[in-house]
DNA sequence: ATTACTGCAAACGTTTTGCAATTAC
DNA sequence: GTAATTGCAAAACGTTTGCAGTAAT
């Protein structure tokens, strides 16, 4: 509830207009928690929202992002999605069988990684990309009773 | 030197041939020092081997991965490219500014922050996908001395 | 001589662009 | 009423596939 009013406030804010196709993204991507490709939002759009575009998919997210309100997420196959991001919170955590994803924080952790890094390299680190893969806790319990 | 014997005894092992177009690839690559995506790759190729066709680099950089003698490394704004990888040092430093990249391990600054998260989320993490970006100590003194 | 490899042309899927109609403000 | 937004069609782009000729072993 609480996220719902605060991107139809940030995109009022920034000038912009709450359309039906905005919303329609907007709750895929809550209903979804896990990354998305914009083909998979357009599917599950199309049932909310019938003659939704695709290129209107790729508009509402290239918008959402320069907002903060969704991050891109990688995969090492080069296959990537976009996810529902808490502004902040920077690092996401993905299931490799189900896909669900939830974010973590972990600033203070990779500091001191960084840090090193910079004393070994002489780089000055500014950005950095880290995303972690594995299984969730349901997905664990599935795979231990019928996978042994 | 090393490098070179190395990879085309791994290719000769595997069954594979040593063509002039995968030498042409790598000796690219090995030159670069930085991500090139596969056009970048073709278009410095041409001036070693004007027939080279792009086609020809797809497959070479899919066998080279698969080989782990390249690895895919991913920005942010979606865009990625190859960078000659160092069997088992998988993370990369890239400088934001002339896209050098280096290499780095920090397998242990990271498996601290990874029992971290398992014990939080209670996901059983098991790859991960980690990226740094920031200034090579090369641009720092060039930003430091011409725009300060 | 055998068979992996190359390069072309063409297919394919994804993302972007131009524009007239629509809709939020 | 005005201006942002939409959706279509088409273009642009990156990547993959089929196949006949070429080259490494």
């Amino acid at each position: 509830m609480i996220l719902e009013l605060q991107w139809e406030a940030l995109l009022s804010r920034a000038g912009c207009r709450i359309t039906e196709p905005r919303r329609v993204v907007m709750r895929v991507l809550e209903q979804a928690q896990r990354p998305l490709t914009p083909q998979e939002i357009l599917e599950r759009g199309k049932l909310l929202h019938p003659n939704l575009g695709l290129v209107t998919v790729y508009r509402t997210l290239e918008l959402f992002e320069s907002l903060d309100l969704v991050c891109l997420v990688h995969r090492e196959g080069g296959c990537h999605g976009y996810l529902l991001s808490a502004p902040g919170h920077r690092h996401v955590l993905m299931c490799d069988s189900c896909g669900r994803a939830v974010e973590f924080p972990g600033q203070d952790d990779l500091a001191q990684l960084i840090d090193r890094v910079q004393q070994h390299t002489g780089y000055a680190v500014g950005d950095h990309l880290l995303q972690l893969f594995g299984l969730c806790p349901e997905c664990q319990e599935a795979s231990g009773s019928s996978v042994p």
